[in-house]
RNA sequence: GGCCCGUUGGUCAAGCGGUCAAGACGUCGGCCUCUCACGCCGGAAACAGGGGUUCAAUUCCCCUACGGGUCACCA
């Protein structure tokens, strides 16, 4: 059995586009499911797009995700005259020829031979057909294709020769790749005939939209995979959603959808990848990463969540604790802890909540109440925990009659990381007295207009 | 416009001639509860349309509609 070998063959022309990523895992996946190589080539034949530090971001995105490639990275550019070499044996074997300017869109001006560029040679009857692992086989007639340029004036190859000429001799054995290039691949199959070389396995795999009838590009912001992990979302939980937008498990597997990179190795199979356009879903990724930051120990989500925290003495143990399940995406986290470097402003019709039975007077009682608990005995979550329980039982109260003014007077938000005993405990003893006196004293004075 | 490809709930999708047409996200309702969440339970929601083939079509074929891709000395 011949060896497996796919490759992911990006231009240095931008930033690593979320489609590019579902490119490379696919072609990865590949290769590491069928023990083979996944090999990683620069495609920079056009040096007018070339975008100065495009190729780092390349290598550092695939290594970030995991995607370690076996062989390479090959430089198209370095490479030119082993082209050239080719299209002159194309030339000879008479396959193709010096452009002599009767091309409509030409541009050589009648210079012929001197221009340098050469074209392949293509006989209008007949049809060219290859099968797709995708989308089946796909035949279309010869006059369709046009007889395109291989090397262009300034001796660099085009896209569509240098990509044969390379799987070619690199042994490619899988062409992995966006269905965009399901049109020119007659061109190569032509071209594979020419040499007399035998084509590769072609799988296309359809675009990742933005909605029903644009795909996601550039401009919207964020297409490029390190918008995402920018704003707080794990490299972990992108692949696996990345994963599933436009591939699909089958049989026994169908209804799991939160896979590691090693378990999409296992699972991974090229009859899964979908014909039909897939639309990005932000809110799934969310669900995803979400479920990636409840899943991950509490150890590593504090140490991950610290750097979106204000620096101030509480305790990160159980702030953090709360903050877990309340983070879809780290950055959701500066809104819910920007109360703890002070309380943040409120009108005290906060205090008024029908489910709780309070309102501004009797807050006022149940913040004095909580006064005198904080002030004596243990602070402890369990000791205020019974102090209030058997304050609320004595005076045949819930509970929370006196826990949510309390939440109000610590954070001035009608929604925290928990309740007012949670953030009595978060802030402690000494912050927490200061801010129910401030706010004591500020419905007093409200009041009193 | 020519050629190529696609079309299951709002979204991702399972299904590969006979199913009450999975599951997830989102959404709605409920439970839990010191807020908000988490968690749990439940609901609404789909085979683009029309012809065939067949005892039987979401599934196979054709047409239409809609959508996408491609028609460069860009990849």
């Amino acid at each position: 059995m011949k060896e497996v070998r796919t490759r992911f063959a990006p231009s240095p022309t931008g930033f690593m586009h979320l489609g590019g990523v579902r490119t490379a895992l696919y072609a990865w996946l590949f290769a590491k499911k069928n023990g083979g190589k996944f090999i990683l080539r620069i495609e920079d034949t056009d040096q007018k797009r070339y975008v100065e530090g495009a190729v780092e971001v390349i290598y550092e995105t695939l290594r970030e995700c995991g995607l370690n490639w076996d062989e390479g990275p090959y430089i198209q550019s370095r490479r030119r005259d082993e082209y050239l070499k080719y299209a002159k044996e194309l030339v000879k074997k008479g396959e193709a020829y010096y452009c002599d300017c009767d091309g409509e869109n030409c541009e050589c001006g009648g210079l012929s031979l001197t221009s340098g560029i050469i074209r392949q040679r293509v006989t209008g009857e007949g049809k060219t057909s290859f099968n797709d692992e995708i989308y089946g086989v796909i035949t279309v007639e010869n006059s369709e294709i046009e007889e395109q340029v291989l090397i262009k004036s300034d001796g660099m190859p085009t896209y569509n020769f240098a990509n044969v000429i390379d799987d070619h001799f690199m042994n490619i054995t899988h062409v992995i790749r966006g269905n965009e290039f399901l049109s020119s691949t007659p061109k190569h199959v032509l071209l594979y005939k020419a040499f007399g070389w035998e084509p590769p396995v072609y799988i296309h795999c359809a675009q990742i939209m933005r909605d029903s009838s644009h795909k996601l590009s550039k401009r919207d912001g964020d297409a490029y995979f390190s918008d995402f992990r920018d704003k707080g979302y794990l490299t972990e939980a992108i692949i696996n959603y990345i994963a599933l937008l436009g591939w699909s498990p089958k049989g026994a597997l169908a209804e799991r959808e939160i896979f590691s990179l090693e378990e999409l190795v296992e699972a991974f199979d090229a009859g899964g990848i979908s014909k039909s356009p897939a639309i990005f879903d932000r809110d799934k990724l969310k669900a995803i990463n979400a479920h990636y930051i409840r899943s991950m120990p509490p150890e590593k989500f504090t140490e991950l969540a610290k750097p979106y925290i204000p620096k101030a003495d509480v305790d990160y143990g159980v702030l953090c604790a709360a903050l877990q399940q309340r983070t879809e995406v780290f950055s959701d986290i500066p809104p819910q802890t920007d109360f703890i470097e002070r309380a943040c402003d409120y009108e005290i019709g906060l205090y008024d909540n029908k489910k709780m039975k309070t309102s501004p007077e009797t807050a006022l009682q149940a913040l004095n109440a909580a006064l005198e608990i904080l002030g004596n005995g243990l602070f402890s979550r369990d000791a205020l925990y019974g102090g209030f329980k058997e304050t609320a039982e004595k005076s045949e109260r819930k509970i929370g009659w006196y826990l949510y003014p309390l939440q109000i007077a610590l954070t001035g938000k009608s929604a925290a990381p928990g309740g007012g005993l949670d953030i009595c405990v978060i802030l402690g003893k000494d912050e927490s007295l200061t801010r129910i006196k401030q706010a004591i004293k500020k419905i007093i004075v409200k009041q009193s207009h």
